[in-house]
DNA sequence: ACTTACGGTAAGTAATGACTTACCATACAA
DNA sequence: TTGTATGGTAAGTCATTACTTACCGTAAGT
């Protein structure tokens, strides 16, 4: 019946979208996270994890692909660390909605301001 | 064989978790985005769009649960728009990666914020 | 009251995607 | 060269989830 394709096949997948797509897992995010404190080779990433070493593969690929990870190889180990570019891709999509959106709830906004001091 | 089970039944869901899951589909970016310029009714997000309506309801519900839209109603109509609470949910938990790494990669966040002004 | 428009929910199906084990390739050490 | 550690890829399976159609409830107009 073939009634359920998404990207419709003209249109191109955007970094964002790949961005939000990797974030969208539970697992991907726990090894994002993982990388928060620096760049770690592929087994001290799976260590600690429920899933098996090569779903870890897995999800690391996916997550290069939206940039969010870079890899460097060191030797035998491949060594992952945090990409700034995916997290910059997701920052800008939400900030157009936050920008275009925002006089329409201008006082929740405040409200979320204040009890943060928002860092820079 | 009951293998893969995310969520380990301890752990909450938190907000950013939900909003990401949310917005890891296409077509809910799809709906996320009519409502950037406005409130629309359910019959008007629809209009357009590849799939059913009732998927789209289906759609609004997770959009709705994971606070990236507000409904109400009036009269016969459900109205959604745009809630800044998932938005900022999110906005919190990538500007945490942000700012813990942001040493490692100062080059690359200059040069992102020297092209947008960055509002605020 | 009857009809029409709106839209949520139920039940079932099909596509996607998150996993598994098995295997292979590479780097380095003995 | 042989062995060991590292990790990517292949093929297949199962869970999840994005859909469908059918149905029902509510609001407003005639």
């Amino acid at each position: 019946m073939t009634y359920h394709t998404k990207y419709t096949m003209g249109e191109a997948i955007r970094q964002y979208e790949k961005a939000f797509n990797a974030l969208g897992d539970p697992t991907r995010r726990t090894i994002f996270k993982k990388l928060q404190n620096g760049p770690l080779p592929v087994v001290a990433i799976a260590k600690g994890l429920t899933v098996s070493r090569p779903a870890v593969s897995q999800h690391l690929k996916v997550l290069r692909e939206a940039q969010l990870i870079n890899i460097s190889s060191q030797g035998a180990q491949n060594i992952y660390e945090i990409d700034p570019k995916g997290i910059i891709a997701m920052r800008d999509y939400l900030d157009q909605f936050w920008n275009e959106a925002l006089d329409r709830f201008k006082q929740l906004a405040e409200q979320s301001e204040k009890k943060k001091t928002k860092s820079k």
